[in-house]
Formats: C-alpha cells, sequence, structure tokens
DNA sequence: CCTCCTTTTTGAACGTGTTCAGAACTGAGT
DNA sequence: ACTCAGTTCTGAACACGTTCAAAAAGGAGG
C-alpha cells in the first residue's frame, strides 16, 4: 500500500471510528486530522468535505448488512424456513444489527443523506453504486422465497420493500426506545402482515387496484 | 404593538423573504440582522437559532394550507362533491400549493426538520401544536366525506393520511420536474385508489389483515 | 547530484452560526 | 429628578467546515 493510500486510509478510520464514539456533529474535521496526524487541509485532499467521509461509513455498514444478511439467508434456508416473512425478517433484522452502534447519531446521518445535493442522498445519482447493492439484498430477499410472491407483483417488489426499509430506517432513528425495541417489533409484526398482504392481491376485487397502484407508481417513477 | 415586538416582527418578516427569495443557506444571520436593522446579537435575543426563524416560516405555511384547504373544501361541498377522493385532492393540493414558492429550498428545511433535535421535527413534541392543526385538516377532510369511510379506519385515518402527506411532502422535495407536475399526477392518482382501497376493508379476508396493520400500528406507537 | 514536474502536505484565512459580557434603554417607585 | 431592576441591544469572540497559496516531498531523466 503506498504512503498516499495509507494517508487517506488512516484519516477514514479515525473519522469512522470518532463518528461511532462521539458523533457525527462532535467529530471536527480538525480532531480528526490532529488524531490521524495529519493537518486539516491534508484531510481535504483525500476528502472533499465531511459528508464524503459519512459516504464511507455508509459503504462500510452497507457491505457489513450484505454479508449478515445472505449469512442469515442461507442458513434460514438450510433449516427449511423459506417463507417470504421469514427471510425479510432476516434482512430486515440484520440491517438494524448492523446500524445498531450508529443509533445515537443515525439522526445526524438522516440529516446530512438527505440532502438532495448530499452525494450520501439514498436517491441522488451519486449513490446509484450503493443502492443498487442494497436492492440486491432485497432482490434475493424475495427470490429465494417459496412460495414465491404473486407474478404480478414480483418485479416491483423489491424496490418497494427497499423503499419500505428506508421507512424503517426512519422510524428507528426515532425510536428511543431501549435497543430500539419497538423497530424490532415493527418489523416481527409487518414482515408476515406483508408477507400474507400480497395473498390479496389473488382477490379480483383487490387485484385490480393493486394493478393501478402499480400503474401509477410506475407511471411517477417516469 | 410594542416596540419589542416589532422588533421581533421585522427579524421574522426579514428572515421569511429572504428565505423565499435567496434560500436557506444563503440566507445568512448577518444579513437578516442588518437588512433588519438590528445586531446580530439581538437577532438571537428574539430567536435562539436560525432553526427558529424556520419554525416560523413553518407556522406561517401550515396557517395558509388550513385556510386554503377549508375554503376548498367549502366549495367542494357546495358543489355537492363530497366524497372523499375529491376532498382528499384539494387537501393536498392547497397544501402543495402553499409550499410551492419555497420549492428551490425544500431540501435543506427537509434537512433541519429531520433531526429530532430540532424544535421544527414534525414528530417531536415541541411541535405538537403545529401538528395538531395538520392533523386538523386531515380530521376536516375525512369527517365531511360522504359517503364516509369504514368504520374501523375512521379513527386512524386522519393520522395515516398526514404520515401520507408527510411522504408526499418528501416525494415533492426531489421533485424537479417543471412546476412539480409529478407530484401533482401523485396527488390525483393515488387520491382515488385510497378513497376506493378503504372500501375493500369490507372484504372479510382483507378486513382482517387490516386490522391487524391498525393493530401493529398502533402498538408500535405505544 | 541537479533539474523540473507532479503529488502530497501545511497552516493561515474566510465566512458561517452562535455566545456572552456588558452597554443602553425603559419604566415604576420614591 | 433619582434610583435601580428588568428588558433590550451591541459587537467582539469562539469553534466550526472549508479554501488556498505556497511549502515540502517524491520521482524521473539527465
Amino acid at each position: 500500500m503506498s504512503k498516499s493510500e495509507q494517508t487517506r486510509q488512516r484519516v477514514a478510520d479515525v473519522a469512522l471510528r470518532m463518528f461511532r464514539e462521539v458523533g457525527f456533529e462532535k467529530t471536527t474535521m480538525r480532531a480528526i486530522a490532529s488524531e490521524a496526524g495529519v493537518s486539516v487541509g491534508n484531510a481535504y485532499y483525500y476528502f472533499a468535505s465531511k459528508d464524503e467521509l459519512v459516504q464511507e461509513l455508509y459503504r462500510q455498514v452497507q457491505d457489513e448488512h450484505a454479508a449478515l444478511a445472505e449469512k442469515a439467508l442461507t442458513e434460514q434456508s438450510a433449516a427449511g424456513r423459506t417463507d417470504l416473512a421469514s427471510r425479510l425478517k432476516a434482512t430486515l433484522h440484520t440491517g438494524l444489527d448492523v446500524m445498531a452502534p450508529y443509533h445515537r447519531f443515525g439522526a445526524d446521518f438522516i440529516a446530512t443523506a438527505i440532502r438532495p445535493t448530499s452525494a450520501v442522498n439514498p436517491f441522488s445519482s451519486d449513490s446509484a453504486e450503493a443502492r443498487e447493492a442494497s436492492l440486491a439484498i432485497f432482490k434475493k430477499t424475495v427470490e429465494g422465497a417459496k412460495p414465491q410472491a404473486p407474478k404480478k407483483l414480483r418485479s416491483d417488489l423489491p424496490e418497494l420493500l427497499w423503499l419500505g426499509y428506508m421507512g424503517i430506517t426512519l422510524f428507528w432513528v426515532y425510536d428511543t426506545s431501549e435497543g430500539q425495541r419497538r423497530t424490532r417489533r415493527l418489523v416481527d409484526g409487518a414482515a408476515p402482515l406483508m408477507a400474507r398482504g400480497l395473498q390479496l392481491a389473488r382477490i379480483p376485487g383487490v387485484g385490480k387496484i393493486i394493478d393501478e397502484v402499480l400503474d401509477l407508481s410506475r407511471s411517477v417513477r417516469k
């Protein structure tokens, strides 16, 4: 590893550790630089802004989620539990597991991420790669499920679930209950309800409405 | 009006005008103070932070929404249009109308509002009053509708619709289409779908699931 | 070893939101 | 008129994220 890469890595490591330990706002660029043994300007040579350090954090959280979810899904399959509700629970709970150390400061990260101009914004094109990776987890969750979801929903489902996951994350940020158990309960309750709700798509009257909802959702996404 | 009140008002007026004209980030406290003819410290004597000025903005937007929605709903009723879909459209569209001048900077406001520590956060206790006022608009929207919504949903409906409105607002912030017409289309499409969707609650199989969704939503709100 | 270009590093400086010690003003009581 | 407590106002100062001109280090070719 070149000296340049080492410096970059050291800055990133220090930043992420400090984010975890003292939070986003209290971690100043000066503190990061000093702790990493470089000047402020040098930290900026590698990361154009504090936001870019958050981006680094997201990447790491996401990689970890992908690995943990994959592992949990595989174990469940081996044990014969292949229903969508169980798989969804596994994916959502592992997501919460990975984010847990950052809960105290989650709000700051969300505030950063939500700006359309932010590179970390989950809907922006800058983070397309990260979003695809996250979507892939939900694709895997849905595709490996038996019985499969109703055909008409299958293709849109991962994206809708991912959107739901964003909502759950928002809920989690505001969840001050101990260990965020209310969010855990939400996941445990919502996963089976969603799985069962999907079956309703087979009832004629419901199916028609769902078609229209999907049409609208597609047209509005352009 | 006392001199103190005058100063406070002048600061607020200048701030809101500048927010509208040049945006949240570009409106500095120094500029507000200078434009209002007071010192920076004096502006802080009346508003503890820049966020509190945003709170002032929210209050104003909300009052305007309440008035416009009320007017639109009354006119519709007079013309004999009392179905929920039409009423919902009126409420949502007037909301978008009121926010329109701020669209360019909406993202900054959202980023400010989303911090749990922010006084402007729509879920925080600090903004309970504002939230109640907003909820009241949706209560009126639902209650004045004929035919009425299914009984089991009636009490939770305003809160759920309000939540949906938050989602639509988020969508609107990210909507860069001209005049935010995609958001308008979303409202036009979603309002009738929601109204028709509610009727499905009367189908036995669907009703049971809805009961459980409501139970979960209540238990998780604690 | 020297030259010359690129990459890396420095730290002072800028503009920001916010704080605070104290100055200026106000008005009620004497 | 004078006092004095409370209210209103001031502007310098602080810490922050970020920028930038210039210094230092590295490295390729002679």
